[in-house]
DNA sequence: CGCATCAAGTCAAACGATTGATTATTTCCA
DNA sequence: TGGAAATAATCAATCGTTTGACTTGATGCG
């Protein structure tokens, strides 16, 4: 007990590094963080040496105090056993890791939640900018107006000039053409409600892709993003007086509840009825194995970070569109049109 | 612009509580944070009233600095993405904002990342406790050791009297005996290795199940817990001369890729061989739909926050087992066995 | 009356790092 | 050689809260 090794003790600090060398803990600081004045090279060396030695790591309480930042990003979203949102937060908790940043993540059961979870953030001053992967509630825009923090939002255009998607647009239009392509001429469109944009995106791009195939139009199925909404779609969908050849589940849940829902059905897929989906995991291992259009969300995400990266370091807030297109992955679900 | 409203510009300090009322800061301090010192009514109700008219909000950079405490915690876990471990997250996530933390996730790529995020975040003193979701490798248990910090494992015993984990041997037992139930006399188990130690647990359970039944043993199918090497174990399992007539998947993902694994093979479920896996929401949205055993996910990360909280109070570390039974839901996947 | 006690505050020093202003020393050059 | 300029470092304030020590005036009471 008496001899005790290196051990944890106390973290050194900037005072122990100064002590040792007989300097100012200034002159200290200013070397390790580099910024300041000019130094002896020797003086530096011997700096940077001694806090190698007593593996000092600054103390972010003390610096965010001073600075004013804290080096950490919050990121808020409504449901993390979602896929879609964790691949988001997935993709932005890496990137802020290797920006330097901590991630500090938000999971709020509502719109109420998303306002007062952000007011106490910034009240606390607890980040320094904020990714929003939640809609935008009245309120919560009001908020960030009040109390400004640099923000965007991901896979949502909630605030022009503070958003960060994908092509969602290009997603729908894929899926149509890709449909049509494959002899279909009486389509069917899964999706949310036009108030979430990235379904009422995915909806425009599969209207305009059916409109350039010359069809009269498609079958609208408006219903949640989820496996359940997926599976009541496809429900009603089949039992349409004249069904749709070819159905597209803009969205991963929905195209999983969207299968079962034919399999219980007893109509063969896809023998009876094609089906394309939003791309996951989870796709290959359905039956059959969904033939599916790959969004990258985890590069949006990280891209989300990077956005509000560049709004601390001074850049103008923009809107970005993560330039990586849809991409088609054909496996089993999709097939011609019956006869 | 000369008349602005009362707006954000910058938020209020104790300074200047304590300047609009003619007291000092540290009065100011003293009632709102409720230590110390005795103060008149008259007093104390002025203060609260213009705290809350000036909107105050404590700096938790300052605060921190001073209390030596962060008012956050950290998790860490390999892989967002994974549903096992979303549920996880989302219960400690909850659980931490309820009590008042904010939450720092980290989501690590490898064992050596762990450590070093580990490291990091002890030295620049970011977080006071830490939710551990990742398996230990030594390096990390060294580091634990040698930066100690207030922790607790999640879904892992890795250190006695640090972990909460759910009755995974009691699942295992609950397969065994559901299945031996249905009339089923050929078992087989899908997991990890033993070296995971939820699979451990679970496998013994099954194999206890086994016992207690009066079993000769059942084939053990030594796969990764993903979907893949659930489509794997399962191919591996039906290529067999004598084929078992009921499997446990012993880990959702794992009964995923065993149910497609069946449907590719041609394999009718339960017709020719039954199937019960761990629960999660996809179960219901299979083909056929899944027959699975709950555990409580989201309410054993709520738990593993209590323990650090309770540990960061003072009180002593503990093993804690969630004790929510588990659950056995009956679905479509089993069934007597084949004639 | 005089001393102790108490209520109601104030004072001032932290916490550890940052940073603009300042001082001391050396170098350079006319 | 004297003074300006450059170099190398220190000083001291600051970020906003917290907290133990201290002051002041009033009250109790034997």
């Amino acid at each position: 007990m008496s001899q005790d090794r290196p051990g944890p003790v106390r973290p050194a600090t900037l005072k122990d590094i100064a002590a040792a060398l007989g300097l100012d803990v200034s002159t200290v600081s200013k070397v390790i963080s580099g910024h300041g004045i000019s130094v002896r090279p020797e003086t530096r060396e011997a700096i940077l040496k001694t806090a190698s030695r007593l593996n000092y790591r600054p103390n972010a309480l003390a610096r965010n105090l001073r600075t004013q930042q804290t080096g950490a990003l919050g990121i808020m979203l409504p449901n993390l056993v979602n896929p879609v949102y964790a691949s988001i937060v997935r993709g932005a908790v890496r990137q802020a890791e290797d920006k330097g940043y901590v991630m500090l993540v938000a999971d709020v059961e509502d719109e109420m939640a998303s306002t007062s979870t952000y007011l106490k953030l910034v009240a606390e001053r607890r980040i320094d900018g904020l990714v929003l992967a939640v809609s935008a509630a009245p309120q919560l825009i009001e908020a960030l107006a009040a109390y400004p923090l640099p923000h965007v939002f991901v896979n949502r255009r909630a605030q022009i000039g503070r958003s960060v998607t994908v092509d969602d647009y290009g997603a729908g239009l894929l899926a149509a053409e890709t449909l049509v392509q494959a002899g279909h001429r009486r389509l069917a469109f899964i999706g949310e409600v036009d108030e979430l944009d990235t379904a009422r995106r995915r909806r425009a791009g599969f209207r305009a892709g059916c409109e350039a195939a010359g069809l009269p139009g498609f079958t609208d199925a408006t219903y949640p993003y989820s496996r359940r909404g997926g599976f009541e779609a496809m429900t009603w969908l089949m039992a349409l007086p004249v069904r749709p050849t070819a159905v597209f589940g803009s969205n991963l849940l929905v195209g999983i509840g969207a299968v079962a829902a034919a399999n219980r059905l007893g109509i063969a897929v896809p023998g009876q009825v094609s089906l394309l989906t939003m791309e996951a995991e989870d796709a290959m291992y359905t039956s059959p194995a969904l033939s599916s259009i790959a969004l990258p969300l985890v590069e949006m995400g990280a891209r989300a970070v990077d956005e509000v990266d560049a709004i601390l370091r001074g850049r103008e807030p923009q809107d970005v569109v993560v330039d990586r297109a849809p991409t088609l992955i054909l496996r089993d679900s999709l097939g011609p049109p019956a006869a």
